[in-house]
Order: C-alpha cells, then sequence, then structure tokens
DNA sequence: GTCTATACGCGGATAGAC
DNA sequence: GTCTATCCGCGTATAGAC
C-alpha cells in the first residue's frame, strides 16, 4: 500500500480503537493487529505513541469541523435555527459514536491546552452561533450560560443513554435521536419562548 | 495497621487514583505507592486488580447512598422538591470530583452488569422521586423523559466545565454551583411551569 | 514502507519467609 | 498482614535487513 492510505488506515483505526476503550488501554500493538501490519511499522509514520493519540484526534474532529457551519445556517427564524442547532447536535453525537466517545473522553480527561485545541477548532462557531440564536429566540440577558445548558442536557441525554435501560420509567425510544430532538426542542423551546424569562443570575 | 485501616486506606487510594487517571491507566504498583505498602501486599485484601476496582467503585458510591434519600424529601411542595433535586445534583456533582469522575467513567466505560448496579443502587431512587416530581409539577405525560432531561443537564454542565474558559461568552461564575443551580432552576422550571407543556411524542 | 529481531521496563500476580 | 523474591507476558521503542 502507498504510504497515504497507510496512514489514513493507521488514523481510522486508532480513533476507533481509541474511542472504544479510551487511549490509555489500547497499545501500539493493538492498533497494528487491526492494521494488519507489525508494530514496528507504526513507527514509520509516527514518531511515538503521543504523536499517533494527537493525530487521531485531529483526524476526527478535523472530518466534523467541515461540514458544521453550513448545516448551521440554514434557519430562517431564529426559532428555526435554534432547532437546527438541537437536531444537528444530537443526531452528531448519538449517530457517530466515535465521534461522541472521543468528545467526551477530552472533556473528562483533556488537557487545558487539548480542551483549548478542541474549543476554537471544534466548538466555538457553533457554540457562538447558539449563543446568538438563543439571543434572538429570549432575549435573555446570558445566552451564553443558556447555550451551556442547551449543549450541556444533548450531552447529558448522551451519556445516559447507557444507563436508560436501568432507570425505573426509561424506554427504550428515549435513547433514540428522533424522539430526543422532539422532546428537547419542544421543552426547552418552552423555557425559551416563556414571556417573562429573562435569563438570570 | 489492623486489617481494617488498610482496607480502607487502600480502597480511598484507588478511587482517588482512578477518577483522576482512569482505572486502565492506574497499577496496583500505583495504587501500593500511594498507601505505602509493597505491591505484593494489596493481593492479600483483594483477590485481583478487578476486584479492587469493583470494591472502590462500591466505596465510593455507597457512601453517596445513604444520605441522599432524606435530602429529597424535604421539599414541601413540588417545584420546593425540583429546586431540592437540582441544588443537591449540581453540589454532588460540583464538589466532590472523585465522585463525579467516577461517575462519568462509568455511564461511559462501564459494562453493561456495572452500569445496573450503579443505576439500582444510586440512580434509580432520587431518579424515581424526581420523575414524581416532574409529574406533579407538570403534569407531563412522559415524566421519565423530562427527568432525564433534568439529570442531562446537569451532568453535561459538569463536564462543559474544563472547556468553559476556552468558549467565547463563557465566564468563570457558569461553572460555580450556585450560579448554576439558580440558572437551572430558572430554565427549567419555567418549562415545566409552562401551560400548554404536556411533554411529547 | 514493512519486515525481523531485540532491548528493557512496567504490568499483574504468586510463593513463601517473617 | 506485610515483606522479599520472582515469574512472565505486554508495553513502547529502536536498529537494521529487505
Amino acid at each position: 500500500m502507498s504510504n497515504v492510505n497507510s496512514r489514513e488506515a493507521i488514523l481510522t483505526a486508532a480513533s476507533t480503537l481509541y474511542a472504544t476503550r479510551g487511549y490509555e488501554a489500547v497499545s501500539m500493538r493493538d492498533v497494528a493487529a487491526v492494521v494488519q501490519i507489525k508494530p514496528a511499522s507504526l513507527y514509520y509514520h509516527f514518531k511515538d505513541k503521543e504523536a499517533l493519540v494527537r493525530e487521531a484526534f485531529a483526524h476526527v474532529f478535523a472530518e466534523k469541523t467541515a461540514p458544521m457551519e453550513e448545516v448551521l445556517q440554514v434557519g430562517r427564524s431564529a426559532q428555526e435555527r435554534f432547532e437546527a442547532f438541537v437536531a444537528w447536535f444530537v443526531r452528531l453525537l448519538f449517530e457517530d459514536p466515535i465521534f461522541s466517545r472521543l468528545l467526551v473522553r477530552e472533556l473528562l480527561d483533556g488537557t487545558s491546552e487539548r480542551l483549548e485545541y478542541l474549543s476554537e477548532t471544534v466548538f466555538d462557531k457553533p457554540f457562538s452561533q447558539l449563543s446568538r440564536t438563543i439571543a434572538d429566540v429570549s432575549g435573555s440577558t446570558e445566552p451564553a450560560l443558556t447555550a451551556m445548558s442547551v449543549v450541556s442536557m444533548i450531552l447529558g441525554h448522551y451519556l445516559l443513554a447507557g444507563a436508560l435501560p436501568h432507570l425505573s420509567g426509561g424506554r427504550a425510544e428515549y435513547g433514540e435521536s428522533e424522539v430526543l430532538i422532539h422532546h428537547i426542542t419542544e421543552l426547552l423551546g418552552r423555557a425559551l419562548m416563556s414571556p417573562d424569562f429573562r435569563g438570570e443570575a
């Protein structure tokens, strides 16, 4: 195989493994086994494990960075843009397990530098857009805090999905994207459009 | 030292390390070093690493299970009970880093059996209580889904706290428990009390 | 580019002395 | 209960042949 394809294959294998088990738990031998090369060959492409981890992250997040901006500008009214954001983010988390697991791992374990990189490259643009949309919808005095709440609810639903079957009253469809999109836009839509919601604190 | 104290010391050291770095990344040697005994001595108290991990988890979560039920029954009106839940859960997550990190790690990486255990011992009682409270406050036809949303928002805020300094519009106080308690009860209180909120889907 | 061979420390775990 | 001593496989990483 050509060098470019090997590199791609390694990054794909590595990010999948890191998402599934956490990168601490994944050895260079594990990655090599998936790609079907010998461990030593990895070192032709990447200086050391740290370099592979860093580039595997960048690889996954870069794929997501490209399409997101266009997707988020389609909305006409503020309310529609709000709903577009919720739908996009729920689908992203629930339908791309590699992205979502890596994201949560980074939020939990990422160093300050890595979190800064992540925020700047992946999060900040849609987050600003969401903040502006929320300001338009609700007139909140603290749109950024409310935007964090929206993102948080979606992120939290993703995390809770694993525990869902064991919670009393939990139904399987509460883990499906479309059900969640409808529920979250409904619930938060009401909160934001509430006539006397002015933000808080 | 007596066996009981050693055991306690080992469990405390282990759970702290697991919370900080993830249990895959923490060796028996690491645990032994903190307790200041030799690695081999750990095997007098615990059969193997898996047993230590399991008991370290149980140790941390058991500590939290005891007080929570009383705390959650103080509310008089449904609205007050809702606010009591939010305040309790936000403070638990933001003021006990060991508990919160272990919880998120388990939600992300826990096997189905461990998640079942976790749900039954830690989550299910307050969750049922919250579901009932929400049914009382809002008359929602799907109180469990709405309860998940409440828990999700709080969990998500905890996860986002690390990225907060890097988000545009993010202010440091958005990561403080009291500010969040106020914001979340305000935001979700409006959603739940909204006259025509009937749940969804 | 990928291989074989290899170095070497860290990992979990056990046996048996004290 | 805790120790010393030890086993052995896995981990990252390098040198050098093909």
